[in-house]
DNA sequence: TTTCAACACGAAAACGTTTTCGTTGCGATT
DNA sequence: AATCGCAACGAAAACGTTTTCGTGTTGAAA
C-alpha cells in the first residue's frame, strides 16, 4: 500500500527544505529551473495532492456547503441538490448534505456540527417542526458567526439571509384564476396545515383568485391535510358529498391522490372533475392521466442559490445587503384539465 | 458580529496556558476542579466548539464519507442516499455527495478531489462511462493509499473491495417466472444495452427463466433501449407488430412507457399484456395501473453500504477479506398483473 | 531538615500546508 | 579588497487541536 505523499516526505527524500518543495511545485522563480523540474517529476511521479484538509486550516476556507434539507427522497429536493451540486462543482466547491427529516432538533444539531469548520457556509429549506415552532436562532447564531445562509423554498422572513423561493401566492392565484376563467365553478383546495410557509401562501393565492373574481370560498370545499398517509379518505369524503368540478392541489402527491379518489368515486379525470397539482415532479409526468401542474424549477432554484451563496463567500467585504430572488414558474398543462 | 472562539483566545482571556483550556474542556483530572469550572463555564459562554478541520488533520479522520453516484434526481439513488445518510450520522459522519453525470472524468475528478483528504472513505455506484470503458484505476489509486471504497448497485468484479448488490440476475429470473407458471405465453423484454452492469445481469436473468422452462427466447420480442427519451415508438412497434401478453422492464422508466404504449395501441394492462417493473420507486406507486415490480431496497442497500464502510474505518487491523452484501429483493404485486 | 509523591499546570511537538523573512554564496562593481 | 546585489534556498510562524513530557509547588513522611 502506498501511503499519500506529503512535502516533508518529498523534502526529505530531495534532501530539500518543505519550503523549496513547496515553492517548486507552485512554480515560484524564486526555486531555479533545475531543482523545480526535479521537485515537479519527483511529485507527478509520487502523486503528491495537497491535502486538502491543512489547507482548509490554512486558508480559513473549506470551499464546502452545507445543505441541510428535511428529506432527500422527493423529487423537488433532489433537483435542488442537483442543482446546488453541478454550480458547486463548477466553482470547485463540494457540498456536504445531511437531513432533517423535519424534525428541529437534527436541523439544530446538523447546523451547529457543520458550523464548526466544516463548511463555508449553508443552504438550506426548514423542516416543518421548524416552521412550526419559528425558533431561528441557530440560523441567527452562524450567521452572526459570519458564515453566510441562503433559505430556499421553506424559508422564514424573521432571518435577514439571502432566499430563494418561487411566488407562491402568485402560482396558486394563477392556477386557481385559470379554473375560474375556464368556467369552473367549485374548486376544491387540498392544501397543507398552516405553519408550513409554503401550504400557508399557495392557500392565501388560492383565496385571492376566488375573492378578485368575487367567488365566495366554501369552507367545506378546502381540506388541510395533515397526514398524508391517511388523506385518501377525506378526500373521498369531500369529492362524494360535494358537487365538485376542479381540485387545486398543493403538491402533487395530494393531486395524485386526489385522482385517485375520483376515480375511486366512479368519475372522470379531466371531464368530471379537472386537476392541477404543484411541483413538476415524477408523478405528474408519468401518472395517468399526466397531471397539469404549477412547475417549480428545482434544478433553477438550486443553481440560483448555489450562486448566491458562493458570490457572497468569495467577496471579501461583507455586504450586508440580503436579496430574495424569485424563480418564476409555469403552468405545465397536461391531461387532467381541459383547456 | 462574533467570531468563532478558539483554545487560545480562551488561553489568553483567562491567563492560562492552551493545554490547560483543553485539558479542562476534555474534563482531565489533571485539572483542578476550580479551573475546570472556571474554562467550562467560559467556554460555554463564549459557546466554544472544537474546530472540525484542526481535529481532522490531527487525527488523520474526517468522519466524513464520499458518496459518488451518476445522478440524484433518481428515486432509487436518492433512497441509497437516504439510508446512507441516517447510518452516518449515527456514527457522526457526515457525507459529502458528489455527481458523475454517468461520465467517466467526473467520476475520477471527484474521486481524486474527495481522496486529498476530504474523506475517509467511499460509497459509490459506477457510471455508465465506467462500465463501458473497464477502466477502474481511479479506484484502485484510491483502495491502494488505504481508503476503502463499497460500491453499491453499479459495481465491477475487476476491483477488490467491499460491495452491496442485489440479486440482479434472480430477481429477474423471478420475474420471469411469474409470468412463465402463470400462464403467459409471450414475454417481451425491456432492457438496456449490455455494458450496463445491472441490465445485463437481468436480461440473463430473463433468459435463464425462459431456458429452464423450456421456453425458446424471441429475439424480436427483446429490446435494448440506448436512448430512453426516444423509446416510447420503438415500444410502440414491438407491441403492435408482435402477438405479446406480458412485458419485464428492467426499471420502472420502461415498464411505465410500455404500459403508455400498450394504451396508445388501445391494449388494456393487465387484461391484454401484464407489466412488471423494476425498482419499487414513485412511478410504480402512482402510475394508472400501479405496478407489479420488484423492490430494489435502496434504504437497505444504503444502510448496509454504510455500515460495511464505516466498521471497516472503525477497526484498525487492515482486513484484506472483501465481501459481497446480497439485499433481498421482493416481487411487489400492483395492478398491473393479473393473479 | 531532607526526600518524595502528588498535584496542577505549561512547553512543545505533531498533523500538512503556505508564506514571510532571513541567510547564504557568489559574481560583479567600485 | 571591500561592497553590493542577486539568485537560491531554509527557518519558522501560522492555522486549531491533542497529547506527551516536563517542571515547579506543596504537603507529608522519614
Amino acid at each position: 500500500m502506498r501511503r499519500k505523499v506529503t512535502l516533508k516526505q518529498i523534502a526529505k527524500e530531495l534532501d530539500i527544505s518543505i519550503s523549496t518543495v513547496s515553492k517548486s511545485l507552485r512554480d515560484s522563480h524564486e526555486i531555479s529551473e533545475e531543482t523545480r523540474a526535479k521537485v515537479q517529476a519527483f511529485a507527478k511521479l509520487y502523486n503528491y495532492k495537497p491535502n486538502n484538509i491543512a489547507l482548509s486550516l490554512k486558508n480559513k476556507k473549506t470551499k464546502t456547503i452545507g445543505i441541510i434539507i428535511p428529506e432527500i427522497v422527493h423529487h423537488f429536493f433532489a433537483t435542488v441538490i442537483s442543482g446546488i451540486e453541478h454550480v458547486a462543482n463548477e466553482y470547485g466547491y463540494n457540498v456536504i448534505v445531511t437531513l432533517s427529516d423535519e424534525s428541529f432538533d437534527k436541523e439544530v444539531i446538523n447546523l451547529e456540527m457543520l458550523a464548526s469548520g466544516s463548511t463555508d457556509g449553508f443552504i438550506m429549506s426548514l423542516s416543518k417542526e421548524t416552521q412550526l415552532k419559528k425558533d431561528f436562532h441557530h440560523l441567527e447564531e452562524v450567521i452572526n458567526q459570519g458564515m453566510p445562509i441562503v433559505l430556499f423554498d421553506r424559508i422564514t422572513n424573521d432571518v435577514f439571509c439571502d432566499k430563494v423561493i418561487i411566488d407562491d401566492q402568485l402560482a396558486a392565484y394563477n392556477a386557481t384564476e385559470f379554473f375560474i376563467t375556464n368556467n369552473y365553478k367549485n374548486i376544491a383546495l387540498l392544501t397543507t396545515v398552516d405553519y408550513v410557509s409554503v401550504g400557508k401562501l399557495r392557500t392565501e393565492g388560492y383565496l385571492k383568485a376566488l375573492a378578485n373574481y368575487n367567488v365566495s370560498p366554501q369552507e367545506n370545499l378546502i381540506i388541510k391535510i395533515e397526514d398524508i398517509d391517511h388523506c385518501q379518505d377525506q378526500i373521498v369524503d369531500l369529492i362524494s358529498n360535494n358537487d365538485i368540478d376542479a381540485v387545486f392541489a398543493v403538491n402533487e402527491l395530494f393531486a395524485v391522490t386526489a385522482i385517485k379518489a375520483i376515480n375511486k368515486v366512479g368519475k372522470n379525470v379531466p371531464n368530471d372533475i379537472a386537476v392541477i397539482g404543484f411541483t413538476d415532479g415524477i408523478i405528474s409526468q408519468f401518472s395517468t392521466p399526466t397531471i397539469t401542474t404549477v412547475s417549480q424549477n428545482g434544478i433553477k432554484m438550486g443553481e440560483k442559490a448555489a450562486k448566491m451563496l458562493i458570490e457572497r463567500l468569495e467577496k471579501e467585504e461583507e455586504d450586508e445587503q440580503y436579496t430574495t430572488e424569485i424563480i418564476e414558474t409555469d403552468l405545465i398543462f397536461r391531461q387532467s384539465t381541459k383547456t
